[in-house]
DNA sequence: CGATTGCTTGAGCGAGGTCAAGGTCAGTGG
DNA sequence: CCACTGACCTTGACCTCGCTCAAGCAATCG
């Protein structure tokens, strides 16, 4: 039994509204809390999983973060995700019960680690857990399609204000303040997310400073124009 | 009840493998065939269903296509996906039991509609049922955020080789051509979701067929060296 | 404390956008 | 059946945004 400490339980989580116990009465939590383990901490740069590698966790970050990429055929990296504290990881390999993509931390990481035959289960008793389930696998499919969309027309200013703006407001949702925040991915990171080359994240970071809009010292980002950023995302 | 006639059955539907039937046993089907009724005819322009909408099915396309898209702030249309037989429409509505984007479709399209309290009933007692929900929602995360990263930092040469490759490859799935179809959507739907402008899209199917991978009369694209094209998008 | 990785800034260039004009196709009504 | 109309497509000319290449600086880590 992985569950020793208090701090483990959903009970006690403060992400437990944006992940898997959302909605989940006092005893579904404690039958959830039953079949999740912790998995021990990742430090940065540690890969949780491979491409390829058979599904048999389902992983909520409790905090720090990561990022997930695939490899192209020309074996270059291809970021598709950055995974914040709440968040699930492991959703893109149920349909083939294989991961399809790397998922590696981005600083120290720690998680909670949910076995898929164990919550597989659990969802066909509980429907309120099924219920969330197909909520949060729902709510990926619309946003990164909507992202798709959003990224495709939009100039190189404009992506990265969104990508500023949803960074913040995700900090937000998690009770963490929506104005200051840390970058944990790299400007590479963040260029090869959006499409953009290095430098031309760092000259726009530069050049939103300089319009007073952010404050930027290396990883900390200082919004102070937060509306006035929300519509350069536009 | 909407299954008199025998072409609407599940068992007869060419798309049953792609669609909710999947790995379903004789009398899984005939449950799911009880709860799916037929959708009246499309039209070239109608819309399915709009932003906003509760969510009352979730629809599967028979025959013909469709667009999905959304509206942003600008009023600006911004398109997200489109859908061939087999596919299902409205994932994305069931995070908030209301539809995220518009659903029009490009021709004369036949659905079918499962009304989702009906579904989710039904997904309660049959396993397998839940599964292939679950694997269509997978690959539907994970090809549009494979997409998303494919997009962003290929070429506009790249992006419509792929565009084309992706078609290919569906209709291939679908036992239609691979080689040769017609394009639903027009030049512009295909830029606007690959965020390119419609001159571009014109100059480079030109060259393209220029080129002699493919050949474009109208609507019409024929294939004429799919291994080609398939490098080309890389 | 050196070495490596990450970040910034400048200069030049090219892919793809915009604007413009003309051509083609499908649907409609006479 | 044909003429008309509006939507759709193609091609050209020009210009701009963001990429590449290059060089130097800052931060982090062993």
């Amino acid at each position: 039994m992985a569950n020793l400490t208090s701090h483990i339980h959903c009970q006690n989580c403060s992400m437990a509204a944006l992940c898997l116990p959302y909605q989940l009465d006092q005893e579904g939590m404690n039958r959830l809390d039953t079949i999740i383990q912790r998995h021990k901490p990742l430090h940065k740069r540690d890969v949780l999983v491979n491409a390829g590698a058979p599904l048999k966790y389902l992983y909520a970050v409790r905090s720090g973060s990561l990022k997930s990429y695939t490899i192209d055929d020309n074996g270059v990296e291809q970021i598709i995700d950055f995974h914040l504290p709440g968040d699930l990881v492991g959703f893109d390999a149920l349909a083939e019960g294989q991961h399809r993509s790397y998922s590696q931390a981005l600083e120290t990481t720690m998680l909670c680690e949910v076995p898929i035959v164990s919550l597989d289960e659990l969802v066909i008793e509980m429907p309120s857990l099924r219920k969330q389930m197909m909520r949060l696998m729902s709510s990926e499919i619309f946003s990164s399609k909507q992202l798709l969309g959003t990224l495709n027309n939009r100039s190189a200013h404009q992506r990265l204000a969104h990508f500023l703006v949803t960074l913040s407001d995700r900090f937000k949702a998690r009770g963490l303040s929506s104005t200051s925040f840390r970058l944990t991915m790299t400007r590479a990171d963040i260029g090869n997310y959006l499409g953009l080359s290095v430098e031309t994240i760092s000259r726009i970071l530069s050049a939103l400073q300089g319009e007073g809009v952010i404050d930027v010292q290396n990883k900390l980002v200082n919004i102070i124009e937060p509306a006035r950023l929300r519509e350069l995302a536009h």
